[in-house]
RNA sequence: GCCGUCGUGGCUUAGUGGUAUAGCGGCUGAUUCGUAAUCAGCAGGCCGGGGGUUCAAGUCCCCCCGACGGCUCCA
């Protein structure tokens, strides 16, 4: 059933025409009017056909709780084909819209339109918040015929109690120096602070005016790092062979930063069932909408995090106090999230997104802050190392006023770790799961702000999945429960790095990836044919990502394609090469628009110089061909 | 989801009612070249999809899909 119910100061009918199901009138009922009514509009579906009784008792708890809600005396049921495009038999609709009436009737001074007339109406809607809900009522267990897969989008079922509430928390917007004074965002002197400005503009006034694409999502394309998939929903992007590497870099450098610090890495599934007690109940309380799935009987939905899995594990492990703090951690590929159509950019804001998920169960709020701190630290650490500074961020430090005031010295400390000015958020009331989060936000060249590595304190979800560890005293208790994601997205990492050298290229600088993360490393570029051997010869003796242009192309044109794919090292080999033995290296990163930096210097140096800058972080192979004559393109 | 703009060969793009432009890329040939585009030729498009108006639609109208911007929302 579909349920559309608006508020209204009144609301009035008067029938017009029969249609051929019609219901059998009285002349009495051939026009009606209601004052201060909720009015409910319905349309009884196909589905409904299952189990008419429920669908019945399940509209008018509804129906009734909004009536309490919005403290309406009056209910007019009226019946509306138009809001289902799958209606069920005209006889079964009657019988479900008097039961409705009936139900109503001892409460409520009910009034119903007739069925299957046409009717003219006014209503006049009230406006308020409260004044227009909908609501989709299915009878359990209810089988779709047809595809044994269906997916379908369930408008009521993705907006969950938390992103309600959001919208009615109240916010107080403060910026929090590193001596530890709070002062009022508005009217904070951001002399100095232009990222951090443009953010907070971002969080609070939401002012924004830009009229240009951001930058990444021509970059992405250029460098063949990634791509829109007409053939898949928006916001699930294709990713070809230079994008699979570098996100298989930052994923495994992720995946071994937690295995230092202990996290066990974990594996979940992607869909989980809508109906699970506790998995309801948590949807209801993260501010996410998810894509929903009909399999057979079940209705299932993707997961938009790694919590569910870590958390129904959790439940059944055994657990003691010495094993505290324990860490889990999954890389999720993917996580889920259907964003708002208008909400998705390049790779900023995905449907299908790849993030690290890590969660500690701590033993009590002591352990879970100073677990918060490391943590923090961490993420530093770790956006730091993928090639996102603490310039290049803005840290948001949010938390219910309770826990500020118990806490406020470690929450300077925060300030303080970063060394400038951070923006603070703070509710009277808990509206979600936690009582303090923080998040690093990346500034990109549109000013527009997202969030990269997040930890939060969750106070709630240890005991709605009842886990539990045993105390030193042998007494069963629940622990802390910290989520943290060191990296943000995977996807949103490239982004950022993308975003980073537009600004560069935009400062008059040469733009550039961390060179653990270049696709290709060194370029090997011989002038003519006859310095193929001493090409493959170079190429040999690197320890690292080389490749040689191999292609009948002017050396200019190698040179410039090596440039538009921003590879750190380019050697060229010629005669004056073949004969000393040397290569002559442009260096990129010591380079300027228009002054390439040129050394020159044997294989060896060369292939030192790039495994210095390599150091720890991750590596693979080129997934390409080394020549570039064998190379396809991919658009 | 709502409002607006846009959608032409693999890519970028000209074309506002009358036989569909060009560059890049690809292929073929010539060139074997010293640091940001060597030259020539060839192939490749039912102009996002569907419907309508018209003698005639890439061009005008309607619906749908997608991208971008705004609103909204955001881990």
């Amino acid at each position: 059933m579909q349920l559309l119910l608006i508020h209204s100061d009144y609301i009035e009918y008067e029938v017009k025409k029969s249609t051929p199901v019609a219901e059998k009138i009285e002349e009495s009922f051939k026009q009606g009017r209601l004052e201060e009514a909720l009015t409910a509009f319905m349309a009884v579906e196909s589905f409904d056909e299952a189990d008419p009784q429920q669908v019945v008792e399940r509209a008018v708890a509804e129906i009734e709780k909004v009536a309490v809600q919005v403290k309406a005396e009056s209910v007019m049921v009226y019946p509306y084909a138009h809001l289902s495009s799958d209606l069920s038999s005209p006889k079964v609709a009657v019988s479900v819209l008097k039961s409705i009436e009936k139900e109503l009737s001892g409460k409520y001074n009910v009034m119903r339109a007739p069925f299957g007339w046409y009717k003219a109406f006014s209503i006049s809607c009230k406006g308020h918040p409260l004044s227009e809900l909908s609501r989709t009522i299915r009878p359990e267990e209810s089988a779709t015929c047809g595809e044994a897969v269906v997916v379908e989008e369930k408008k009521d079922e993705v907006v969950s109690e938390a992103l309600k509430a959001e919208s009615t928390a109240k916010s107080y917007w403060r910026i929090l120096t590193p001596d530890g004074e709070l002062h009022e965002a508005e009217g904070f002197d951001f002399t100095g602070y232009d990222n951090l400005k443009k953010f907070v503009d971002y969080e609070i006034t939401k002012n924004r005016n830009i009229d240009k694409a951001p930058p990444h999502v021509e970059l992405m394309r250029r460098l063949e790092i990634a791509d829109y998939e007409p053939g898949s929903d928006s916001g699930n992007m294709r990713f070809y062979p230079k994008g699979r590497l570098m996100k298989s870099l930052i994923e495994n450098f992720v995946l071994d930063e937690s295995a230092k610090i202990g996290a066990m890495e974990v594996e979940t599934p992607l869909m989980y069932d809508m109906n699970h007690p506790t998995l309801k109940k948590y949807l209801d309380r993260f501010p996410a909408r998810q894509y929903s799935i009909e399999s057979d009987k079940r209705h299932m939905f993707l997961r938009f995090a790694a919590c569910f899995g870590q958390f129904l594990m959790n439940h059944d492990m055994t657990i003691s106090y010495r094993h505290l703090p324990l860490k889990m951690i999954e890389l999720t590929r993917y996580s889920f999230r259907k964003e708002q159509r208008g909400e998705l950019v390049g790779l900023r804001r995905l449907r299908a997104f790849t993030m690290p998920d890590m969660h500690t169960l701590c033993p009590d709020m002591e352990g879970s802050v100073s677990q918060f701190g490391e943590q923090y630290s961490m993420c530093i650490d770790t956006l730091n190392k993928i090639g996102i500074d603490v310039s290049d961020f803005e840290v948001a430090i949010r938390f219910t006023r309770d826990f500020y005031e118990g806490n406020k010295d470690f929450i300077t400390d925060l300030a303080r770790k970063v060394d400038k000015p951070v923006l603070v958020e703070m509710w009277d009331t808990r509206f979600f799961y936690f009582v303090l989060k923080f998040e690093f936000n990346f500034v990109d060249a549109t000013a527009k702000a997202s969030a990269l590595s997040t930890v939060q304190i969750d106070v709630e979800n240890a005991e709605r999945y009842d886990i539990n560890y045993t105390d030193s005293n042998g007494e069963m208790q629940h622990p802390v429960v910290l989520h943290c994601c060191p990296s943000g997205a995977i996807e949103r990492c490239i982004y950022a790095l993308l975003e980073k050298a537009a600004m560069d290229t935009e400062a008059g600088k040469v733009p550039n990836f961390p060179v653990w993360l270049s696709p290709t490393q060194v370029r090997v570029i011989p002038i003519a044919e006859r310095h193929m051997g001493f090409a493959n010869e170079v190429a040999d003796a690197l320890q690292c990502r080389v490749d040689i242009d191999d292609r009948e192309e002017t050396v200019g044109k190698k040179i410039r394609d090596a440039g538009r794919e921003w590879v750190p090292y380019v050697a060229v080999i010629g005669d004056s090469e073949v004969e000393s033995g040397n290569v002559n290296v442009t260096i990129r990163a010591e380079s300027e628009p228009k002054k390439p930096k040129k050394v020159e210097m044997t294989a060896e140096e060369l292939n030192e110089r790039v495994l210095s800058e390599i150091g720890d972080m991750p590596y693979r192979s080129l997934p390409l061909a080394k020549l570039l004559s064998m190379r396809p393109k991919f658009l």
